[in-house]
RNA sequence: CGGGGCGUGGCGCAGCUUGGUAGCGCGCUUGCUUUGGGAGCAAGAAGUCGCAGGUUCAAAUCCUGUCGCCCCGACCA
């Protein structure tokens, strides 16, 4: 492959694009990779495309190699696929919908779990035809609310996503295995630094779940690692290690307080420390967030209560991924106005079960422990309220922030939070698209078998993104050379026969099998040549410039910025080094 | 949906307070010079100032409305 920049349909940019933020979206514009078109939508460039492409076929020959098979689904699609899952309304705003000219419903698919389960509905009937594993590389769409970050987050943007379908468990869980490993070869290769992760499996159900983050300051998910024993989740599927109960006899006994303008933890902590002489702090109170669950598809409305540690907050993503399929909100005063029994700000759990109230708690809160919490009465808490003596909870729920710090649950070492951009999302689905297709293989014994799938997907316009996000210095872009658009960049700096020469050079690592980019530009200063060269970021940069005349040319590698003046002659056989 | 900001040649921006001939840098075209770090000189092309209405002798500028975009948050298999 040889590119020629004279010809070439690029055009750099000298500033930064005024829209963009992150330093993905700066430089891919600016290195004309891509241009936007609209919110969350973009073109691509022929430098991009070569990128984009390079990262598809890795994916692609991956995917190949654990045994996938390439199919390819419609972007559009009729409702009906959708109304069966109940996604048609499930899926909310985020699905672009449109109608056809007969006025029939119709969606951009967000994601095609429904359609393969069809496909192989309509195709296999027998045990005999499973396991199977099919996959596509297809536009995606969704209406994000907010699209933001370029390519990293659009709202239509090329994703490989593949299911697998087998007779049990077991079967599901060597798929699922698999994938985990065909995506660790996938990752590695396309040098993206990354992460596995425990996540939560959320409304989609199904157990089984782990994410692929590449950390990375701008990313949108939080998640925790201990370095001690390698544990990693998504801060949505952290659990709080609790410790061990404690007997309730030795306990002393509950007090209420009188505690007048104390509708915070903070003046709580401050007015029960200087007026009745404890000494407590934050950790040591209970506080109790009242919320309403919706369920989707459901008009009934659900009262809950959680109590946590009065220092920390609740992490609403956390508390709707506890709650998932149910809808958490926030209790308004007009809600409170229909409890009389809940008295804002000194809501305590030791009359709950009287006023039937479901109550939550945070791990941390074990049968033994005593707590300062509300009296249920204006102006007054309690102290001394214990676990399994004053009030018995419910169950427990993971609501409460994550912090570093934290202990881990697996070894108890020191937790760590970073944030990180989700690349890959492999998961045990189960059932529930089978069911709705009714999807059944008949078995050796002449009765029906429910198929389980399993659903696994890599952003590969993402992959994009978070490659330049994590692949980039001050000068401009630094691609690993599986997914650079060339493997070498020849700069001839217009002296004489220096283009010449580097177009010569070109065509003999061409034909030796290397993908190469020639800067043959005449009337462009080396000046400009070289900035071109940094912010394209081929990994390896050759210069035919004023050595020439001595018979050197110079020879960089864009990572490392080193450079070395070689021989003409050996020019062919280093760079063919340098590129294996 | 809440908060903030911005719409002026292809890109980045100034001009608006105080109404009066639309400007700068980059890029582009032509010529000459230049050629190892985003060259110099000269001459050019290119803009319904987001849209609509209003005030005025006169609107990029003031008023009203409207549309769009960006950022933060909410939201997001």
């Amino acid at each position: 492959m040889l590119l020629r920049m004279s010809s070439l349909f690029l055009r750099t940019l000298r500033d930064d694009p005024a829209d963009a933020e992150v330093p993905s979206h700066k430089l891919l514009v600016r290195a004309g990779y891509v241009r936007r078109v609209a919110p969350g939508i973009y073109s691509w460039l022929p430098l991009g495309m070569h990128v984009l492409k390079n990262v598809e076929s890795i994916v692609r020959d991956e995917m190949n190699k654990m045994g996938g098979q390439e199919v390819l689904f419609p972007a559009l699609l009729p409702r009906e696929y959708y109304e069966a899952t109940g996604r048609w309304t499930e899926y909310g705003d985020t699905l672009f919908r449109l109608k056809d000219r007969k006025g029939a419903d119709y969606l951009l698919g967000p994601t095609h779990e429904e359609l393969f389960a069809d496909m192989v509905k309509g195709e296999y009937s027998s045990y005999k035809d499973y396991p199977v594993t099919l996959y596509q590389i297809q536009t995606k769409y969704r209406d994000e609310a907010r699209p933001r970050a370029g390519i990293l987050r659009g709202r239509e943007f090329l994703m490989k996503d593949s299911y697998s379908f087998d007779l049990d468990d077991d079967g599901l869980k060597r798929s699922y295995e698999q994938h985990r490993e065909a995506y660790i070869k996938t990752f590695d290769r396309l040098g993206i630094r990354y992460k596995i992760v425990f996540a939560t499996s959320g409304a989609m159900g199904g157990s089984a779940s782990e994410e692929f983050l590449a950390p990375t300051p701008t990313g949108e998910d939080t998640f925790v690692a201990c370095h001690s024993c390698g544990y990693a989740a998504n801060a949505e599927a952290v659990t709080t290690p609790a410790p061990a109960a404690r007997p309730v006899a030795g306990a002393g006994a509950q007090q209420v307080l009188d505690t007048p303008d104390t509708p915070t933890i903070e003046t709580l902590v401050d007015h029960v420390n200087t007026v009745h002489g404890l000494s407590i702090t934050a950790a040591d109170t209970l506080k109790n967030i009242v919320v309403k669950i919706t369920t989707p598809g459901s008009d009934k409305v659900e009262t809950l209560i959680v109590g946590i540690p009065g220092d920390r907050e609740v992490d609403f993503k956390r508390l709707e991924a506890a709650l998932a399929p149910g809808e958490p909100a926030i209790f308004e005063a007009e809600d409170f106005a229909k409890h009389p029994g809940l008295v804002r700000g000194y809501i305590g759990p030791q009359v709950l079960k009287d006023l039937g109230i479901r109550y939550l708690v945070d791990p941390r809160v074990v049968t033994g422990t005593a707590w300062v919490t509300g009296a249920n009465e204006p102006g007054k808490h309690a102290v001394n309220v214990v676990a399994g003596r004053d009030f018995t909870p419910d169950g427990t729920i993971e609501a409460a922030e994550v912090r570093a710090g934290d202990a881990c649950p697996r070894c108890g070492s020191e937790l760590s939070i970073d944030r990180g951009i989700e690349i890959g999302h492999i998961f045990q689905l189960g059932r529930k698209y089978a069911d709705a297709a009714g999807l059944d293989a008949l078995g050796p014994d002449g009765k029906p078998i429910r198929i389980t799938m399993g659903s696994y997907g890599i952003g590969v316009s993402r992959a994009v993104a978070v490659i330049a996000e994590q692949a980039h210095d001050q000068l401009g872009l630094v691609w690993p050379r599986e997914v650079a658009p060339a493997d070498v960049h020849i700069v001839g700096t217009g002296k004489e026969n220096q283009i010449e020469v580097a177009l010569q050079l070109a065509e003999e690592l061409t034909a030796k099998g290397l993908r190469v980019l020639v800067d043959d530009r005449a009337g462009v200063s080396p000046g400009v040549k070289f900035k071109d060269a940094e912010l394209l970021g081929l990994p390896t940069i050759l210069v035919v410039g004023r050595g020439l005349s001595t018979g050197v040319v110079e020879l960089r590698d864009r990572a490392s910025g080193t450079k070395e003046e070689i021989p003409l002659a050996e020019a062919t056989d280093r760079i063919l080094a340098a590129c294996s």
